[in-house]
DNA sequence: GGCACTATCCGAAACGTTTCGGGTGATTTA
DNA sequence: TAAATCACCCGAAACGTTTCGGATAGTGCC
């Protein structure tokens, strides 16, 4: 073995210059062809010659080049997330850990994930053009789908394989990993409706996102669904910061106002809103409104540290990272689209926030 | 919204596919090289020839294989940024300024701008070498330089093109952007030496920045130039928050220590918690102590609007990224090292925080 | 007219990888 | 024993680009 990695290009392999196939395929004493089929898995090679190719490759720190695989087989292993630049996105730890995440998942899987930032006054769908053509990306991660969202629109177009986190209409003909937004909503309605509430209001996200519509859809079905006066749900929307729940709640409770009796919040940071406001204006909880949240579990806001400890339907975000990464990579083996469609699990946790309405 | 998605995907160019170089050059009754040279800026094609080819490409929507050239020439265009994942990262607006600025910087010059972000508990020098090894990549950007760097040890080792932002050693043998923080906070002392002051704290980031060594240095040095008793200069080290501001001076004012009549802060946060720990513990500004800081305009945390306003030293940090870029742009491209070495300016702002003090 | 020079162009090779079609010898099948 | 099968291997082509060396005309100079 000694005199076989010996007689290669140098003792020490990267001299400035990285070790080609043909490096290790010349102190393996084989063909070029026979060496990149033994790394890449390939039948047709034994697996003793296999074995030993590995180690020549690994002593010899050989690394593929990606440009090269690339250029002739169009797969680079290089998947990327495009954001625009938006002064909030820094704000709240979350974005940081969805590319975290992704990163981890992507480097599993022997790939590349990488981050492209827009400028914030830039048109986001050239940016995508730009990175196609150029051809260094083999597929993308799309977060914060739109309800006709552009983006996807192009890809697919374009034949690029991508994933959503989330789902784009009704029917989605392209790759995805998403938690029944619909479901979980009438289910958190449904619980109150049981519950006897019959004014609930639901502190819903910005219109236009696919999950705000999907969980204004579950509710209302919920509402409907026990006979509800329509005039029961309310609904409003926003970003969903504690802001949300505060300013909801003081004027959902404005003196003169039809109060609704329960409340169902888009996440906890809203929800802590919500608590602050009830609490300001000596609303006991779940005394004189019941609330609810679904959880992602963001940040460092724990729903069982409420106090009251806080009801939620619980679905971590930090479980999206590997079958997105799952989906994706899927996608880009050629796998049926229905592999590559996942939809998450959920559960409802009942604590102490939601109770009977008073009579 | 919708009409422009299909114009813009369906016209005719890309049939799935991109316009290759041998499009160009068929339309444009060329041979491929004479393509190349007229896209590429060359200088033995005709001028009337140079624009009738961009004309084809543009129609053509050709864009340059990035694989491709990367394999024939080495560089691909594409530039990178190395993080490891850190919950604090996120928190400040400071992270995603610096992205966006950067790929704001290199897509201005025609380059791409990606970003890694690394596993926390992930070792960062493989990740650098996976990155140089895949090839993908022709140069780095080097954020918070440690004062023996392993990243620049093991970029400068493979000869791979990095830029700084800072410097590493005394006698930088890299490309770097960085400002003069030993003259900075040499003038910071300075100011406060002329005005009478004999003990002063100098709140500095976490020992190991070359940044925090070279604002000691400076620090100490006009300390020593004016025959000071080194026990007048007071150091403390942390990052840099509004809480090392805070929790400093409590320290520093308590009963029976000897208490500095002037404080330097490394930015204008720290200095933020010295002005609230003042506030609480009775002391006026400038009347018990004088405060200065160092302003590089991070985040929203204007120096004006600090009661009472706050002298400080400025240096926008926002400033940094064209240079950072042009910078690594000039180590691409083969120029001289001191072309690629740039010490950003700064001036002194003296507004109301600083006086004489009280004797 | 021969020479050097310039302006403009082109063919072919190269980069490192994958893949297609084929090849060799050994083993099984009829 | 001849034919078919199998396990393992290889050469050559291709991907899209840049670059090296040369080619062709036209120009000015002696």
């Amino acid at each position: 073995m000694a005199p076989l990695a010996s007689e290669s290009v140098s003792d020490h392999p990267a001299e400035g210059t990285m070790a080609t196939l043909k490096d290790v395929a010349k102190a393996a004493g084989l063909s070029v062809t026979q060496v990149s089929r033994a790394l890449n898995g390939h039948s047709d090679v034994n697996p003793d010659t296999r074995e030993r190719v590995k180690a020549v490759a690994r002593t010899l720190r050989y690394q593929p080049n990606l440009s090269a695989r690339k250029l002739v087989s169009g797969r680079s292993g290089m998947v990327g997330l495009v954001v625009p630049q938006a002064p909030d996105l820094a704000s709240d730890g979350l974005f940081m850990e969805v590319v975290a995440g992704l990163s981890t998942q992507f480097s599993a899987r022997g790939m590349q994930f990488v981050l492209h930032v827009a400028r914030q006054d830039e048109p986001i769908l050239p940016v995508y053009q730009r990175l196609i053509g150029h051809g260094a990306l083999d597929g993308f991660v799309l977060t914060d789908p739109q309800e006709d969202d552009p983006r996807a629109a192009l890809l697919a177009g374009e034949g690029i394989p991508f994933v959503v986190h989330g789902r784009i209409g009704s029917e989605p003909r392209h790759a995805y990993f998403d938690i029944d937004n619909e479901c979980i909503f009438f289910d958190l309605a449904g619980h109150l409706i049981g519950l006897g509430h019959r004014r609930i209001a639901l502190l819903n996200g910005v219109p236009g996102r696919t999950y705000v519509t999907a969980r204004r859809t579950g509710f209302l079905r919920a509402m409907a669904g026990a006979g509800l006066d329509p005039d029961g749900a309310i609904i409003r929307n926003g970003e969903m910061t504690e802001a949300l729940g505060l300013v909801s709640v003081v004027d959902l409770f404005a003196p003169g106002a039809a109060a609704p009796t329960a409340i169902i919040c888009g996440n906890t940071r809203v929800a802590k809103g919500v608590y602050h406001a009830a609490n300001a204006l000596g609303l006991a909880i779940p005394g004189d409104v019941s609330v609810i949240a679904h959880d992602d579990h963001l940040a460092t806001l724990k729903s069982a540290a409420f106090f009251p400890a806080l009801s939620v339907s619980d679905a971590p975000l930090r479980d999206s990272w590997q079958p997105l990464a799952g989906c994706l990579a899927a996608s880009l083996d050629g796998a049926p689209l229905k592999q590559a469609q996942i939809v998450g699990p959920h559960r409802m946790i009942l604590r102490d926030s939601t109770a009977a309405p008073r009579v």
